[in-house]
DNA sequence: AGTATCATGTAAGAGGTTACATGATTTT
DNA sequence: AAAATCATGTAACCTCTTACATGATACT
């Protein structure tokens, strides 16, 4: 039962079991054939993060009863790993995590109504709306500085920064309408 | 003279000295205070890093002669380090660099200029268009078939993932124009 | 006198990659 | 009969993270 953080990994396995319980070959072909891919579908990788998920017990796993055959190990969220869960996705949005952990956050709000968080999506796409914009003052600031003494092939993939976050913004601010506005009183 | 790949990190640290020599402090200031902030700035990632380019004959280093007081070891590329960073930023295209390294993509264009294959910039950015548009092909047709069954916050994350991915087709698309066109015979 | 900055490095530990091992079942 | 797929796991190796160690110079 040690409490060690799991790693982006681990927090995708959790969420993946947030459905209800597979095995690690299961999960293995998420990673390999949905967009979920950016993940390694390596056994060296996910078997070892499991079984560290288990040590921890935020998961438990028993033989598939429905096969005699070939040992197939279910693994189940526990209640401690669907806290833990939630608590990962629910943290507050951080300069940190928008400059150098973009894709541990978009996993965190895609697991949002898995975690039974829904109510925190529009908070967490206001933060993060207000942290891009940040942000991306910084870029503007710097391309203005730098831009004009930068060779092209570096200004323009500089450019093609600036767009990607310009286009998390954007996804950003459209996608609140998607929630009942909070009344302001 | 060991000879194998050096890592996203190493493969940066050339590129950074492909302007001129520079120490490991000077390198970690440019992770600390520039959009490259995606690559850690620990003494403990950089210096090893470092040693390693040496070890595999990529760069040289010497003590700084102008500072005759604390220690300051200056990174030169040599001629060896120069074409392995040529080799690796002319690389082709493939579908796994769009799926899971598309840093490591962009800072392959970014460095094309100061490893004098500027040539290779267009052809880059058409192959890329052409990765990119069949990519998104994949993930629009995994949306239309998975996406009635997602989750809202699901939905909304996949929805941010080929957004991204056209921001990078549009500005691929139009960055062709910085560049002479080639003349069909 | 104390804090911030310059500057390089090492040690322990964690986690990932690559490759291998094993073997049953299903498809061709 | 052979090949692909299902399915779990281990071992060696490499790199990165975190934290510590060291000490000079510059600023307040």
């Amino acid at each position: 039962m040690k409490t060690s953080t799991p790693t982006l990994l681990g927090h995708a396995l959790l969420g993946l079991l947030l459905p209800g319980p597979a095995s690690g070959y299961d999960l293995r072909q998420i990673f390999v054939r949905t967009p979920m891919a950016s993940f390694s579908d390596s056994p060296g990788a996910i078997y070892p993060a499991l079984a560290r998920l288990e040590k921890g017990g935020l998961v438990t796993s028993r033989v598939d009863p429905s096969t005699g055959l070939r040992l197939r190990r279910l693994y189940a969220l526990t209640e401690a790993g669907r806290n833990r869960l939630r608590a990962w996705v629910a943290q507050p949005i951080t300069r940190e995590d928008v400059v150098s952990d973009m894709d541990g956050l978009l996993l965190r709000f895609a697991f949002l109504d898995g975690a039974g968080a829904t109510a925190r999506a529009p908070t967490f796409l206001r933060e993060l709306q207000v942290t891009l914009e940040a942000y991306l003052s910084e870029l503007r600031a710097y391309l203005a500085k730098h831009g004009p003494v930068t060779p092209l092939t570096g200004r323009l993939a500089l450019e093609n920064g600036l767009r990607g976050y310009e286009a998390h913004l954007r996804w950003a601010m459209r996608s609140q309408a998607s929630f009942p506005a909070i009344e302001t009183p």
